[in-house]
DNA sequence: CGCTTACTTGAGTCTGGTCAAACGGGGTGG
DNA sequence: CCACCCCGTTTGACCAGACTCAAGTAAGCG
């Protein structure tokens, strides 16, 4: 785990970040940029299996992620794990340990991660000086919100076979987004057990499900990664039209 | 469903809300008060199964639960139904239909409910002029993510008796806050098949799950509605240690 | 080369689902 | 006033999806 000091040599300023050229992240007035390059502190660099983020830590830092996967999730005493969310390019993390007293989940790196670094102190200034992105931040929160009420109805609702396939396809989605898997076909990197995890199953059953979907050649997988061949087959298996991407703000 | 005009016969004044005397809420500013007092253009009351926001609908209002229950779900096209959480006294609702192009869950209430109405164009001059609240608003979203996080872990991960008493238990805990069940014990106006489509169980699982918890005495069942007998009962079935509710905002 | 991590597969079990029927209270129309 | 119906709850019988246990394979790494 890498921290970079301001203006540090990895620094990636902000006017000239990549994922802004995106067309899915709304454009940004220059002093909306001038601030948000302000805001971000540093640049943290973590490992894949690394926890960026642990449940009841009180963090003074925010997080964008740059670069990379990761995954939001809560433990039960006994070890049971659920995987909330994953996070990729683009999304923000770290908001409710800013908000609240301590964090109420954790955050693990599924791949080396690059994170923009941000001051929870700062947040105040941001909301008093800058409407539009206090706003922003509000309407990410509330993105965040959606895709957990999504995963909720999928969990509680759908069989295993159109969990799986939802669940790829609504990572595949959120990843073509952000320009992830544009020329080749998308590779996830996760192992089995973090389906299991994030689709309330057994990693036996999580096995033999995805099975099914590799015979249908919707999905194949490598060793510690789900490749996506066919994002349309999997929605049709999830009976799901999948989510529009509409334009955000980039932290 | 009556929407009662400003100022008109049943309107409660912000200042003179009795929710506000309640301690999880956080004193307000005279400014802070008299700009929700502005903000707030009306109060809408609605009968137990009407439904309040609709999903894929875009609506020109928020509303704070002033008193009643309710309840947010989503469905698949097939009809299956997943609960994905409980409104109740001083729970903001439409937030998101607010943010985005359109609402993506529905709310529905589970007895008459009060509602307090504000208007969707001014949440900007709020974000514009009151930063506090800005942040408030944020800070809901928020706590309501959270929420959703520990409802996912719970059907994701809790076997069927352990997430019953869980969702009885975390209801309690939230209604205790805002004063409901203060003298009597706690009555929650809900049917078996709003417990089912909770917990991501089927309505004939769900009674012979609930029935466990009635033969254990911590809870009985009246028609239409479920009565809390011993909240700590619940927390050790559900190997859980309650949520601590913290001092919040109200609108 | 042995160890670890991740994926597979089969067998047997059990939790939870489906189907079906019945009950009881409250409301309503005859 | 009564018969009927509807809604929500209850129960039993049976079925199936998902879990556990167990063992084996394959690839990567020190």
């Amino acid at each position: 785990m890498t921290l970079t000091g301001p203006n540090g040599g990895k620094r990636v300023p902000c006017e000239k970040c990549p994922l802004r050229k995106r067309p899915v992240f709304r454009p940004f007035e220059p002093e909306e940029l001038a601030f948000v390059s302000r805001f971000k502190t540093g640049e943290l660099s973590v490992d894949r299996g690394a926890t960026v983020l642990v449940e009841g830590a009180n963090s003074a830092h925010l997080y964008t992620v740059l670069s990379g996967w990761g995954f939001r999730y809560k433990l039960l005493p006994d070890g049971r794990r659920q995987i909330l969310n994953y996070a990729m390019p683009g999304d923000l993390i770290g908001l409710q340990g800013s908000l609240m007293e301590e964090m109420s989940h954790s955050v693990e790196a599924l791949s080396p991660m690059l994170l923009c670094v941000f001051e929870r102190d700062q947040l105040h200034e941001l909301y008093r000086h800058h409407p539009d992105l206090a706003y922003d931040i509000t309407w990410l929160a509330s993105r965040e919100e959606q895709m957990l009420d999504e995963n909720l109805l999928s969990v509680g609702r759908r069989t295993a076979l159109e969990r799986a396939a939802y669940l790829i396809a609504f990572i595949a989605g959120r990843a073509a987004a952000v320009g992830l898997g544009d020329s080749d076909p998308l590779e996830i990197p996760i192992t089995q057990q973090h389906v299991a995890d994030a689709l309330g199953l057994s990693l036996v059953h999580t096995n033999k499900t995805l099975r099914k979907l590799i015979q249908r050649r919707l999905i194949s997988w490598q060793e510690r990664g789900c490749v996506v061949r066919d994002v349309d087959g999997l929605l049709e298996v999830a009976r799901w039209e999948g989510t529009n991407e509409t334009v955000r703000p980039l932290v």
